[in-house]
DNA sequence: ACCTTGCTTGACTATTACGCCAAACAGCGA
DNA sequence: TCGCTGTTTGGCGTAATAGTCAAGCAAGGT
C-alpha cells in the first residue's frame, strides 16, 4: 500500500478515534441540535470541567468541532454534520434493517 | 442524560473506536472491494500475522466485519458498507467541499 | 486595580491499547 | 497418525489515553 494511502488512513483514523468515546459522542449528539457553550455540555455529560474541556479539545483537533469565543463563554458547534447521519446508519444496522440503501453523504 | 442514551452512545462508540486505527481502516478499505482471507490482508497491511489477526478480531467484535471459515482459510467481509461512504464524506470535508448535501445513509 | 466567571492546561496516576514472539489450535493431505 | 498450512491466543514490554486536582489565563464587571 502506497505512502499516500497510509497517510490518508491516518487522517481518517484520527476522526474515528476522536469519536470513539461515549462521552464525546454524547457531546456530538448534543451539538447536532445546535451550538452550546462548555458549561451546558458539562451539565449534560456529567463529568468534571477539565474532563469535558479535554474531550472538546480532542474533537476540535480532529476537525469534528469548531469553537468560537463570545464574551466569557466558548461556543462549540459541529463541523462535520455527516457524523449524525452515520450514527443513524449504525443504529439502523444494529436493529437489522435492510442494508442496500445505506449510502452516505450522497 | 438518560441511562438508555448512555448505553446507545457506548455501542456507537465501540464502532468508532474499532475504526480509529490506520491499519484497521486499511483493512476496511480493502474489504470494501470484496471479501479477503487473512493471508491477503497480512501482505497488505505489512504487520505480523498476530497483529492483523487481532485487528480483525477487534473489527469483528464491533460488528464492522463478518468472517466465514472455508477450508483452511478464514474470509472476512464488510458488514457495514456505510463506513465506506462515510469516509468519502470525511475526505470531501477535509478538502473543503460544500457541506449542505452531506447526508448519510439516506 | 481587583475580583469573578468561564474555560484551559500542567502534572500525575490508573487503565487500556499496540505489537511482537512463541505456543496453541483447526482442518486437510499423505 | 503425523505433519503442514492458516489462523488465533497468551504473555509481556511499551506507549497512549482517561480522569482528577490544582494552577493558570482571558474577558467583563465594580
Amino acid at each position: 500500500m502506497s505512502t499516500s494511502k497510509i497517510q490518508l488512513c491516518r487522517q481518517r483514523a484520527a476522526v474515528f478515534k476522536a469519536l470513539g468515546h461515549p462521552a464525546r459522542l454524547q457531546i456530538v449528539e448534543q451539538l447536532a441540535g445546535g451550538e452550546r457553550c462548555v458549561c451546558e455540555l458539562v451539565d449534560l455529560v456529567g463529568s468534571s470541567w477539565s474532563t469535558v474541556s479535554r474531550h472538546l479539545a480532542v474533537l476540535k483537533a480532529a476537525g469534528v468541532l469548531e469553537d468560537e469565543k463570545r464574551g466569557l463563554q466558548v461556543y462549540y458547534r459541529l463541523a462535520l454534520p455527516c457524523v449524525t447521519s452515520f450514527t443513524q446508519c449504525l443504529d439502523a444496522a444494529r436493529k437489522g434493517e435492510p442494508v442496500e440503501v445505506r449510502r452516505c453523504c450522497g
